[in-house]
DNA sequence: TACAATGATACCAAATTAGTATCATTTGTC
DNA sequence: GACAAATGATACTAATTTGGTATCATTGTA
């Protein structure tokens, strides 16, 4: 019943520590956002793959290279990213099943049930990046990726 | 990322049918739900022993004994149900680990998801088993727990 | 006492989530 | 060109959750 599950949890993170380090266009490393969020290094590798193919980020390759950020931040919601590790929000796993349910079509559950799904949909899409970044540099407020040390 | 499950599906089917079939306060057998639902015997018999030990139902031991249904169809949810299952709805799985995150206190995501659960618990307690049952005899809407013969 | 029901509980199987390991490819530097 | 430093691709493994089975104990009725 998670929506967040610790990939997109990694890819949040991840994602917001390059929105938050993208000087000089510099391309940032596995190793170094490994060192930054302490996450295993070959599954967060995995996730930044998959950010990539997707389209999120851009990565070079060889000595130097690494991925960065293609979007900004405020063009990056969390419902991209749910759709992206686990495809659209689906809520009831239907049984559909003529010996069971006599028809899908009518089903009230089925549409009860997509209306609150559609409801978290919209939600999720105004949760942006730029929305879970610190606001201002010696602002108190915690921030969901600010890097210890 | 499934809010219903399948032992909800088939909680809310079985409860349904109950619903509909409570004439005389006669018990319902798990034979019987079986026979008209279509369900796996042991899976549902756990099931509803847990929704008896839950206070949904009353059960009754021996020949002639069977399930009766405790509270009326407007006083069941689908929260209630989901809450049994699967205790309260918690969308993230937030990785809290001090190396990982400074403080959970002030995770803006957290408040984000909280509010977008509330929603959900809220409009889960709004779809009550009535709410799923047909309105009249010889209406044509399709229902929920409509048995095909 | 036999039988028909549920209670309790331990087990098993499938699916999903989390993570590892390894080899191939690309690119910069000496 | 050799080597090192990075990602690409992909197959495998482990842990957790979900879906389901099996079995024996208990209770109530004829």
């Amino acid at each position: 019943m998670r929506l967040i599950t610790r990939e997109i949890d990694y890819a949040i993170r991840a994602l917001s520590f390059m929105a938050q380090n993208n000087h000089n266009s510099n391309v940032i490393t596995v190793s170094e956002l490994v060192r930054k969020l302490k996450t295993p290094r070959p599954f967060l590798r995995k996730i930044l793959q998959i950010l990539n193919k997707k389209g999120l980020l851009h990565s070079s390759k060889g000595t130097g290279g690494g991925f960065r950020l293609v979007r900004s931040p405020g063009e990056i919601s969390l419902n991209d990213l749910v759709t992206i590790f686990h495809g659209r929000p689906k809520f009831n796993k239907c049984v559909f099943n003529k010996k069971i349910c006599p028809d899908i079509r009518t089903c009230p559950l089925k549409k009860k049930i997509e209306n609150i799904e559609q409801y978290v949909m919209t939600e999720l899409k105004a949760i942006t990046l730029a929305s879970l970044l610190p606001k201002a540099k010696n602002e108190k407020r915690g921030h969901y990726a600010r890097i210890s040390q």
